[in-house]
DNA sequence: AAAAATTTTGACCAGTTGGAAAAATGTTAG
DNA sequence: CTAACATTTTTCCAACTGGTCAAAATTTTT
């Protein structure tokens, strides 16, 4: 039996589970970030149905088999992607710390999940491109561990609530109300631009948001002066 | 010359524009009207590109050069589509009545725009997904329509605050943050249902949604009994 | 019931898609 | 240098894509 063709960076190892798998080349380490970072590109405009090999090959700036060789199918790369995205997407959510108090935890959760809009609004609309589609490849993960994660920061919230620091009110509406308005400013960016126009809406626009974001969830709309309304 | 043949229900219309187009057929609207609901299915989930014609034929129960006769490209019917979803979309906003007190328009709003989310995710999440893509389509009607509704009303909400009856806060982003928390739960509904769990997760998360917002939107987070902190 | 118009179907097409195979070209350790 | 390996390119393919076309089936009008 002639030895099989290597087509695959890692097929020896594969060959043998227990092997050590040979460190990834320089090359290897550099083409397979350009390439995730093409998908990233187009994955999040167009979504996983939409987006293809031959549009990331290109922004990537190589061939589609090329592309192939360190990808061996479209879907993995997009499992890549998405399994990194989880991590940092969750990590604001986990900085919130039971031992603070809950505004200045609150505060700065959101002006991080602002941040993260704004600096990494591709990451974003990735994330939501896979919810739109119902997260076929992410619900377990959804299901299991940001469920934990919820629920967990949710006692964090009632705690609060039951000290008297937080209006009594429902934890999980109040992460995902949190949730909504940052993300918003990353996967809604051309309708937010639209409206604001060419001179509000430039990169201040940010800073208006999390000025906005901290009174409504810090003071709230009612007037401090009036008394809040009956009914 | 042979007269063409008659391949589109208006051929005739369109050969003298001026001519008083001839009404549609029973079946023309009934089919028309069932393509449209299979391609609100297909498009709300994966977007116009990663969508296809065959996939909407089946959901419609037709063949694909059927679904053809009725809309000659694909195109059109998600055009068909985007164009109805507007005017339903901005419905509410336009609802908002200056001569009204600001909290029950508001609330009204909030409530109107969370019944849509319940009553009509596909609609929400078809325009998700265009704003995902950055619009290509509808991206004037954004910059004029859209744009010229907002100012309108911020400008009601300004006159509201400078009478005291509201928060002196941002308009736009106000206005860009009841959005972002009713769309919420239909363009993340697999992310909220994943989080409830089964027991919290049903119908009754939408009227949960809805005393939370009005609660964050009316009296904010603060605690009633205590003074607004400091910083 | 015939004629005219509308609707549906089946066969087809050119371009695109995800991916395979193999040959050609670099790169590196001994 | 050279053998072993890593990377890239060329060629190819079967399935799918949006869309066409003529003929057949059906419905509507006369």
């Amino acid at each position: 039996m002639p030895p099989k063709r290597q087509h695959k960076a890692d097929a020896k190892a594969a060959a043998h589970p227990h092997a050590k798998p040979r460190p990834l080349t320089r090359i290897q380490r550099e083409k397979q970030d350009l390439i995730l970072e093409a998908a990233l590109d187009v994955f999040s405009m167009h979504g996983f149905r939409g987006s293809t090999i031959d549009q990331i090959a290109e922004v990537a700036g190589m061939s589609k088999p090329n592309l192939l060789y360190y990808f061996p199918r479209k879907e993995e790369i997009h499992r890549r992607l998405m399994s990194a995205l989880l991590d940092t997407w969750l990590a604001p959510l986990k900085e919130m710390d039971a031992t603070g108090d809950p505004f200045p935890e609150i505060r700065s959760y959101i002006r991080r999940k602002l941040e993260m809009a704004r600096d990494f609004p591709r990451e974003s609309r990735l994330f939501a491109n896979e919810m739109l589609q119902g997260a076929p490849r992410i619900i377990e993960m959804l299901e299991v561990d940001l469920r934990n994660l919820v629920d967990e920061k949710a006692q964090i919230l009632l705690g609060w609530m039951d000290q008297g620091k937080l209006a009594h009110t429902d934890p999980y509406h109040l992460i995902f109300s949190i949730w909504a308005t940052t993300q918003h400013y990353a996967d809604f960016d051309v309708q937010v631009r639209a409206v604001l126009g060419k001179d509000r809406g430039g990169e201040g626009r940010f800073e208006d948001a999390a000025r906005y974001l901290e009174q409504l969830f810090l003071f709230g709309l009612t007037p401090r002066s009036t008394a809040p309304r009956k009914s």
